[in-house]
Formats: C-alpha cells, structure tokens, sequence
DNA sequence: AACAATTATTGTATCTTGCAACAGTTGTTT
DNA sequence: AAACAACTGTTGCAAGATACAATAATTGTT
C-alpha cells in the first residue's frame, strides 16, 4: 500500500464511533452509565486508587470523576476509603457487588466483542490487533503532543 | 490465533474511544463541535438530503439533529430550501462556506490520520483497515439485532 | 371530505462535562 | 514555628448533547 486511504478511514471511523456510542447507549453497561462502565473497568485493572489516578486513567476532569464515584458509592459498587498517612486523598475499591457487576459487564461485552470480531477474517486478525493497539497508542501521543499551549 | 483475546482488544478499544473523544474535543473540527462536524462530512459526502435521512445516517434523533442543523444555518454553513413538489421536507445543502469548513476539517484530519495510520506497520496496514471496516459492519448489524423488542 | 401518514420543530427533562472557586491537608522555606 | 506554596477532592455554575413526546404543517388515502 502506497498511499493511505486516510479519507476511506476516516469515513469508516464515523460509522465505528456510532456503533460504538449505539452499544454504549443499549445493553453493553448492564445498568451503570458509559462513564461509570470505563471507571469500573479501570477498577476492575487494578483496585485501590486515588481519584486523581482514575481521572488520569479515563481522560475525564477531577470533577466529572468526582461525582461519578460519589454515584458509585451511593449505588455500594465503590468504597472511599481515606489513608491515615495522607487524609487528602481517599483510595477507591470495588465493593463486592461492584466485581459482581464488573463481571457481568465483562461477561455481556465479551460475547459481544467474541462474535462481531469473530467476523474479521482470520487472516487479517493479529494485524488487526495489532495495528489496532498501534493506531492507539499513536492517536495518544499525537493528542499529548497537540495539547502544548499554543 | 485459536482464541480471539477478547479481553485484551476491549481494553484497547476503551482507550481509542478515549482517544477519539480528546482528538474530538480539540482539534478535530474546527471551531465546530462534533455533532456538527459529523453532519457537515455526512453532506459533504452527498449534498441535498433531507433531515430525515441525515438523522439516519447519524444515527441520532431527529430532533437532535433537527436543532443542529439550525444551529449550522444560523452560522450560514448550510442552506435549507423547501422543494416545491413537496413542502414537508427541506433539502438540506452545503453553502459556501460550509464546504470551506469542510476542507478544513478534512485537511487537518487527514494529516492526523495519516500520521498516526502511518504508525501501523505496512505488513499489517491493509489486514487493519480490512478488519477495522469489517468490525464495524458486524457490530452496527449486531446493534440492530439487539435492538428489538424484549 | 375525513382521516391517516409523513416531516420537521418545539417543549421538556436528563445526563455529561469542564472550568473555576473553594476547603482541607501536607510540604517547604525562611 | 509561621507563612506560604502545592496538592487533593468537592461544589457552584454553565453549556452542550440527547431523547421522548407533543405539536404544526403538509401530503396521501379511503
């Protein structure tokens, strides 16, 4: 492949972020909203985090983070927990009904994602994956790099 | 690749939507939001639908995009005209300036695409942008599926 | 002519989000 | 040790996105 088909891309990109937002919309978060989906997930990586790590996590300001973890608490999905050594900040976990609703969360999407990615031909698949995990990763440093003042 | 590694992907796949969403909020649109900036690429592909069918492509409520589109006549980047065989709908068409935005937009993203699209390796390019296109076809005929009544 | 169907708009309500201001806590400097 | 700076999380506020339901205007059908 000489030139990118970057246009072509872009249009199939459009279409994805619906689907993507469709799926978020409907039955992919089994009652909690998207936001409060990605934050468990994070969670559910690893436990026992400071709200400002979480916000760093998901991309989201302090604030937004801060009010969706006060639902989480009020719903018992999270704990706050607040370490003597430091009373500034306050360290989350999951509760046990929060794993529970983790593992129903990651048990619908895995079917889902199971069976549209089970459609991508074999061949293309690693370097799907692969390139997937690449574009990411890229779209990420190239965001870091625009956000310098201008 | 025996088992997909599902877990793995929606990792990932959490992470560009965040990415979406930051390159989205910046510098993607060109002092548009993205909203906007969706349904200017819609009639930029084709020119002269009605809301209806712009609402359609989008995947939003009419209503949604019904307020949107005022919002883009308003700011003189499409024209809305009311064919005389049928007074009920309007056309909806890209004014001048409206396709200047558009190139706009397109340049800057295009460039953005290409350089991180550039980061997948050639070998496994075509069998990303093959399993991308694919992934989403399954998961909006997936979406659709699950969207009968229960 | 009356009624049904279609198209777009508007009223209403909810959710998400970020920025800025703030309060409480800890660290640093003099 | 006191004053000041830096950090962490919360709250006030405002803006934007969105959907559902109700409505108005028009066209099609019986």
């Amino acid at each position: 492949m000489k030139e990118i088909p970057v246009r072509e891309f872009r249009n199939i990109l459009r279409q994805f972020e619906r689907a993507v937002a469709a799926r978020n919309q409907s039955a992919c978060c089994c009652g909690v909203t998207v936001t409060q989906c990605h934050l468990l997930m994070e969670l559910d990586k690893g436990d026992n985090i400071t709200l400002n790590e979480l916000a760093d996590c998901v991309g989201l300001d302090k604030s937004t983070v801060s009010r969706t973890v006060e639902t989480l608490v009020k719903n018992s999905l999270i704990d706050r927990t607040i370490p003597k050594n430091n009373r500034r900040t306050t360290l989350i976990t999951l509760t046990k009904k929060g794993k529970a609703v983790c593992r129903t969360i990651n048990t619908s999407n895995d079917a889902y994602f199971r069976k549209t990615l089970g459609q991508v031909p074999v061949v293309h698949r690693a370097g799907f994956l692969e390139g997937f995990e690449t574009l990411t990763r890229a779209m990420e440093s190239q965001n870091k790099a625009g956000k310098v003042k201008v």
